[in-house]
DNA sequence: CTCTACTTTCAAAATGTTTTGAACGCAGGG
DNA sequence: CCCTGCGTTCAAAACATTTTGAAAGTAGAG
């Protein structure tokens, strides 16, 4: 294969590869995602073994998990007994996956934490010394701060995760300030 | 001090190491940050160590980390010799730093490393067999879908960090949808 | 300048994560 | 059925990160 072609192809590969370590993913997940990207053909288990320089129990384990992330789909080859892998190649309904399912749940965790936090405070204030209750509110400050700061990151969320095929680049730059 | 708010600040503490995780810092920088969040005064490295079990060693390296990322600032306290620090309590200003300098540049790699892509594709295009020519195309289509994609992104980067002190709840649910 | 109370550094140890490959399981063809 | 060609599993090995603590460095008080 043409020099160009390959060096293109590798620095995809590697870019989508640092990307997934970023989102918290494995390096070998965003690699197979980028091989399968630029695939204009379903490619098996072997072929991604292959290609990446990967064990084939590495490339089962990995891909299993694109497929629950919804970033690669398995496609039925007539004729074969291996199993085909394409990309999702809608990157947006990839972030939207990621975004729904995972950043969502932190969030969530996050507040009703952030909640339970500001019930006991309350509930214990009247068996607290003076100076525990000065304490006390000295959290409740904090605690909704973090409040404040998790729901507007729930409301970013939930902005994107709920848009149709792709966010609107002017759209996105008319965010207003405060 | 009263059980409750021992746990209220516990829990603060673990999920501020959880969210520090998740946003690719150390599990102890964000316990570290949580600590101080919650107190009232500036601490040292010892109380530090101390109220999170952890080595001075530790607490010195990551100390440094979360001034570096503007998340705490050094405290003069007058008649002392120790190092106090202090949480950065505004938490759109840690947003703002984290993003501005670490988030951004990924991006603008990203996209660096997309437009050279570009240029060698089109650049190789004239030496390639026909087939290579298709398969260069299929390239440049998923190339371009990528560029797309971080472009968008480096502009909802661009508006967060270029924001004021915070950003406004209302406004966020006004992003609007292609 | 020296002493002392601190902070920083860093190499070794502990811990955590990823990768591998051999063993196993399973389905379809003969 | 059994055989074959695949996919999956999982324990052990390789690798990476984090933590520790002891040694070295530093700054202020006297």
């Amino acid at each position: 294969m043409h020099n160009s072609l390959t060096a293109v192809s590798n620095s995809t590969v590697a870019g989508l590869g640092r990307l997934a370590r970023f989102f918290g993913f494995s390096d070998v997940m965003g690699r197979l995602y980028g091989t399968l990207l630029l695939s204009p053909d379903p490619l098996s288990l072997d072929d991604l073994a292959d290609g990446l320089e990967i064990s084939k129990g590495s490339v089962s384990m990995n891909m299993r998990a694109l497929e629950r992330w919804g970033m690669a789909k398995e496609v039925w080859m007539r004729g074969e007994r291996k199993k085909y892998y394409a990309a999702e190649s809608d990157l947006w309904q990839v972030i939207r996956n990621v975004l729904g399912s995972r950043e969502q749940r932190e969030v969530q965790v996050a507040l009703q934490v952030l909640s339970e936090s500001v019930e006991k405070l309350k509930e214990a204030e009247a068996e607290l010394t003076p100076e525990e209750q000065e304490l006390s509110r000295y959290y409740l400050d904090r605690v909704v701060d973090l409040q404040a700061f998790f729901k507007v990151a729930q409301m970013a969320l939930e902005t994107v995760v709920g848009s149709g095929e792709s966010l609107d680049f002017d759209a996105v730059t008319r965010i207003e300030i405060e």
